[in-house]
Parts: C-alpha cells; structure tokens; sequence
DNA sequence: TATTCATGTTTCACTATCTGCAATAATATG
DNA sequence: CATATTATTGCAGATAGTGAAACATGAATA
C-alpha cells in the first residue's frame, strides 16, 4: 500500500471515470486499471463495479475511499510537522497560469522565491486563464495566477497583484473607422470563457446588442494571434498585448465599450494556507 | 510512501539496529539500509542519527514513528472492516510452535481451519517451544502454541489444549537402576529455558539438591535425541516422547520428581482477537 | 441490422526500481 | 595491533511499473 494508489483510488473515486481520471493523473487508462486492479487484489475485495459502460463504488469502495482520504491527509499534516521541526521548508508546490502571466509577473515572483526557498521544488502548469480559479477550486492545483471573479468561490482567497483594462484590439493593417452602431456586425474574436468573457456578455446584454462572434478562443493569446492574422476584433486584457511577441501586430482599437479592469492577483484555497509550502509562497506575493 | 517502509522504520526505530532490525525483518541490512535512506530521501528529513556504531532517532524521526504506528493501525482497521464488509476472511496469520506441536495437534487444527477459511494464508514459524509466549507478546506472532505459564504476562490469553505429564527418560538399553539418593549424579539433560526448566530447577531448589546438568537444550525435540544417544536423562513432556520419531529408542525412568503435568495450549494476545483472522482462528480451538 | 463511438482491459516491450551478495569503511574490543 | 561488529556502497540479476496499441464490449446512430 502506498501513497499514490491512494490517490490514484481517490481520484477514480471522485471521476468514476478511468480516462476522465488518466487525465488527471497524467497516466494511461492502462496504468490506472492495473493500479486499482493490483489495488483490489491486495485488499482481497473489488472497489469498484465496473462494466464496459459504468463504474461504481462497492461498499467495500465506500469504506475505502474514507479511509484513503482520512490517511492523505494524516499524510499532509505529517509532512507540515517534519517542516516545522526541521524548519527547512521542501516539497513541491503546483502553480497554474496563464502564458501571459508567466511571461510578465510570475517570472519575478518565481526568482524571489526559488532564492528564499531553493528546495520546493515548483510544479508550473500554462493554460487558459479562465481555468485557473477552476483548477485551484478542484485541487489540481496549490496556487494560480488568475482573474478575479465575483463572486469567488467559497473559501478561496485572493491577493491582486495589477490591475489590467480590457481593451478591444484590431490588426496594425486594419483601417476600418469603427462606430456604435457598428456592434452587431462587427467581427469578434472574444476569449471562450472566464471573467473577461462574462464581462462583455453581459455589457451586450445590457445594451441589447447582440454581436457577431467571429471565433471563440480559448487563451487570450491566441486571440492576439487571431487579431493579428486580420481575423477580427479581440477582447484581452492590455497586459496580454503588452507582453505579446506579437504586439507590434495589433493596436488598441478606438471603439471600448465600458467595462472593468481586469484584476489580476493569485488565488488560492484557504484551507491550503495551512501547507507551509503553500502559506510561504502566498505571503511572499 | 508504503506500509511496509512504515514497518520497517519501526522495526528499526524499536530496535536501533540495523542487524537486529534486519533479522526480524527478513531482510539484509543493505535492503534496509537503503530503505531507511529512501525514506529520508521522501521525508527530505534524517530519521536517524547514526554513525558507524549507533543508530538513534531525530527529532524528525520520533515524529515520524508516531505517525508511522497510527498508520498502521489505521490500516489493520481498515483490512478488519472491509473483511467484516465482504463477510470473506482472507489475509495471512502467523503461527508459531514447536516441532512436536506441529506433529500432534497442529495437524488436525489446521486442517479444519483451511477448511473453513481456505483464503486465510498460513505463515507456520517452528522452534523452541520455550520462545513460543515471548513472540507472541513481542507481536512477532499471531498466535503460538505454548506451554501455560503463571504468571501470564499481562493482556496474554491461553485455551488449554491437552495436559502433557513432565516425565523422565532415559535411553532403553540403560538398565541403570536410579533411586533418589541419586539425584546429585544423576546426569541430566533438561531444556535451556521455558516452563519445564523452571519446574525442575523449583523442585531442586526446594528438595536443596544441586542437580549434575549434562547438557542444557534449546528444543524439546532435541532432549529426546540427546537421551537417545545415552548422553543421560532427560525431562520433557510426555507428548514429545509420544511424536518423536526416536519413541522407540527411549523409556520412561523409574525415578520420577513430583512435577505439575506441562499444560499445552494455544495462546494470543487480547488485543489481537479484534482481528477477524485471529479470532476465526482462536475462535476454532 | 450494420456501423461508429466510447470506454475499460489485456498484451507486449521497455525501463526503472528493488534486492542481496560481496567488498568497503569505520570503530569498538581484547 | 588484530579481530569483530556494523552501516554503507558497487554491482548484477530479478521484479515490478509503464504506455502504446490491440482488444472486447456495449451504447448510440444510421
């Protein structure tokens, strides 16, 4: 019996999905089945019901799944106590951005804290940014660099570190005089989902517009990719321009509806703050 | 992390040697060694202080042993319900007993009991019967087959099997004719330890007869042979005579001390029987 | 009914890890 | 100073873990 299987167990538990689970585990399907299989043969009972189209929780799953839970966690709070004693901080701690992020902030947030604790050992993850609170809500990750969104979810904190404009931007080469009533035929390129998404919705909701969307992309950098291809006019915060490769290929279009800057901070489950790990990155932001 | 790290750590941590933890453990010191290193690696932390004559636990190490005996604990519980759950005992049960016990009545119990729980798989551990409460009180066994000593240590429960007289032998062809003035020259060969030997030594200390001990034995079964040889008188229980393929070779002595008979048994700690695989076992008697 | 799709399991080849023997290093003991 | 004791390390063989791909099965769809 180990820790991993442990977890392994757990997150099918919680999925009831091998490859739903693989993908959270970063393992095959295949390393999964044999895992829960080597699983139920160690502990003599099946786990799991399972058939080519379902899987359940048996009852001896049930009471499994508790105590798998209950000895993660004694499993943490041994690890925190170890800290505390040797009073030398080391693990690893998983952080998720968005690209933009990485390029801009985290950069310098990540070189303070690698000097001050050179044995963490940092788990980075780039994706889009409307995933980041998500992830952090899941567990998938300890920390984000992420939007503010109200409301938060509850029990997760959030530090801003900037503030950030959304801006519409077209391609360098695009002359078009855009005005109001141009709206509805504009051709949007607007990030899929997450709070940048949610604000402009709800402005052209507010206005009774209803606009033309030219694509749906998930990752406002791409959506600077797009813009600058001629594709059409895209939603991002200023930062991500700013710290685009491809910033010299968009310019900030005249026409902005009126939305909020887009507030950008790190996030993280309260209850996490209690991981020394977790508690010495955030109170270094 | 494994339960068997877990249980290895503790076994040296009890021990604070490697040799000794080794021995018990069924594993070479490299083994060990390396595991225990392993451990540190994972825990980031020494558990030990050791140099090349010493082995003591850290600060980190102390905690990391109560942490690792709760542990334990923990998934005993957990195998005892998820058995209790499926209502199929399986796991593995060690038993301990001397050679003579295997013979007699050790057949017939085992027998029954696979029968019963075929999926319950059997560790038979045989030697000195003298040892046999000893493991059982270290935890080193489940469940032995013994010889009743008063006092019991603490928390130590004993079902009566079958009542053995202690008796004398000598080899057959001796014609000797002993009679109690004797008793100071009389050759002896008596065990190295456990009940039969404090008896004896008892009885001398009363009667104030320093006896003459020819050979002093580890193993009941040995007596027999030594008898056999004519290297003297022995005392055993009269069931070692009964299963020992030597029977033939050897008589019971005229002379006989006025000894309690040898009451033989199967023995376990209390606290083991809240395991299902020990009280099915204990349960069968 | 046939086809496609989704999803858990098995096979297979490869790799990483574990294990014990033997040699080594360091130190107490006589 | 020689010997015994004890933890660690080098090495090679054994064991266990891993993912790609083929497989098996059953639902959804045409």
């Amino acid at each position: 019996m180990n820790n991993r299987s442990l977890k392994i167990f757990v997150t099918l538990a919680e999925t009831l999905s091998f490859t739903k689970a693989g993908i959270l585990l970063h393992m095959s399907t295949s390393t999964l089945s044999r895992s829960i299989a080597q699983l139920e043969d160690e502990l003599g009972t099946r786990l799991f019901e399972r058939d080519n189209r379902s899987v359940a929780l048996t009852n001896a799953g049930q009471i499994f799944l508790e105590y798998s839970r209950e000895s993660l966690q004694q499993w943490e709070l041994l690890l925190n106590s170890l800290m505390t004693e040797t009073k030398s901080l080391h693990g690893s701690l998983s952080i998720y951005c968005s690209v933009t992020a990485s390029y801009s902030f985290l950069y310098d947030i990540l070189t303070n804290f690698r000097q001050l604790h050179p044995r963490i050992s940092l788990n980075l993850h780039t994706g889009d940014h409307a995933q980041a609170i998500d992830r952090v809500n899941q567990g998938l990750e300890d920390v984000a660099i992420a939007a503010r969104q109200t409301p938060m979810p509850a029990g997760m904190v959030f530090k801003t570190i900037t503030h950030s404009p959304l801006i519409l931007i077209t391609a360098v080469q695009d002359e078009t005089d855009y005005d109001d009533q141009q709206w509805p035929r504009l051709p949007l390129i607007l990030p899929e989902q997450g709070v940048a998404r949610r604000r402009i919705d709800d402005w052209f909701a507010e206005k009774a517009i209803t606009p033309t969307i030219q694509a749906q992309v998930a990752g406002h950098e791409a959506i600077v990719s797009m813009v600058s291809l001629g594709f059409g006019v895209g939603l991002v915060p200023k930062i991500v321009v700013e710290n685009s490769p491809l910033a010299g290929q968009v310019k900030i279009c005249a026409l902005q509806p009126d939305l909020a800057a887009y507030e950008v901070g790190v996030c993280v489950l309260e209850k996490r703050l209690r991981s020394p790990l977790v508690q010495a990155f955030w109170g270094q932001i």
